[in-house]
DNA sequence: CTTGACCTTCCAGTGGGGGGAAGGTCTATA
DNA sequence: TATAGACCTTCCCCCCACTGGAAGGTCAAG
């Protein structure tokens, strides 16, 4: 399973999409080891790395926790995996991502109410920080 | 403008809802200054002080960061404001949350999709994982 | 032989707090 | 009067997911 050629950690950022500290910071972490360190102590990357980076930086963009995409991880590398795991971690997201849209558009639409009523002129009245005084526990 | 009496941080914790450790990081932000110190070196809250606290709470509540609060608060605190500004901060508030909202409902869709076409049973074959694994630069 | 583009490690900061140590203070009760 | 316990104080570390920068090593081109 080796895949030459190697590459530094410049190159495997580049080709990956994932910015360099960013690659050291996920390998502490433990979610991507080099493939080998060369003479001169660079980090040396091949093909398998860059597809695990590949890999972090589209489950990032999906909003998962870095947690959840080591647990995915570990799922995408397990070739007896049941993708009903796989599936749970998805909805169980996707759920996250529901009660925070729905949490976000409570509050826009509570502002956007409030910012409605307010004239926007020079007068010092305004309803938006009457609201803020009121306490709403 | 004095109004006595004067309440140690918890009592003030407690009259406002913000929590005693937060007060003292507010303070460190130059958020909220305790009207005075007492003899034996606490801190001594007034009912502006309180009132302060739950300003800060309710604009919190509404998403908006502490930079933005203390724009916000040196509004509330300015008898010659013009309620254009704090409706113009306001709606630029609601505009990023718009954005946010917009982002995470895109994300959500997606992986709804990616879910929906997952078979979730014992089988390792996975359309998630194989969307993760392609490179969606 | 120098310049500049890489690479290395380590330390610090972001935002918005939370946890907990070590120690001072105050009040109620035995 | 002693002591328990509930406060309060400052201090530093932890969370997440990075990002920036300092100080120094390595390498290819001119």
């Amino acid at each position: 399973m080796k895949s030459n050629p190697v590459m530094t950690i410049g190159q495997a950022s580049a080709r990956s999409g994932v910015p360099a500290k960013t690659i050291r910071f996920y390998e502490e972490l433990g979610l991507v080891k080099p493939a080998e360190r060369l003479a001169n102590r660079y980090r040396g990357y091949d093909e398998n790395n860059v597809q695990t980076l590949r890999f972090i930086r589209s489950a990032r963009d999906l909003g998962f926790s870095l947690q959840e995409i080591h647990k995915l991880l570990a799922l995408y590398r397990n070739r007896r995996r049941a993708s009903e795991d796989v599936k749970r971690l998805a909805l169980a997201h996707v759920t996250e991502l529901d009660h925070k849209i729905a949490e976000l558009t409570r509050i826009r639409d509570t502002l956007a109410d409030l910012a409605r009523h307010c004239r926007g002129d020079q007068r010092p009245d305004c309803p938006i920080l009457d609201e803020l005084e009121r306490a709403r526990s």
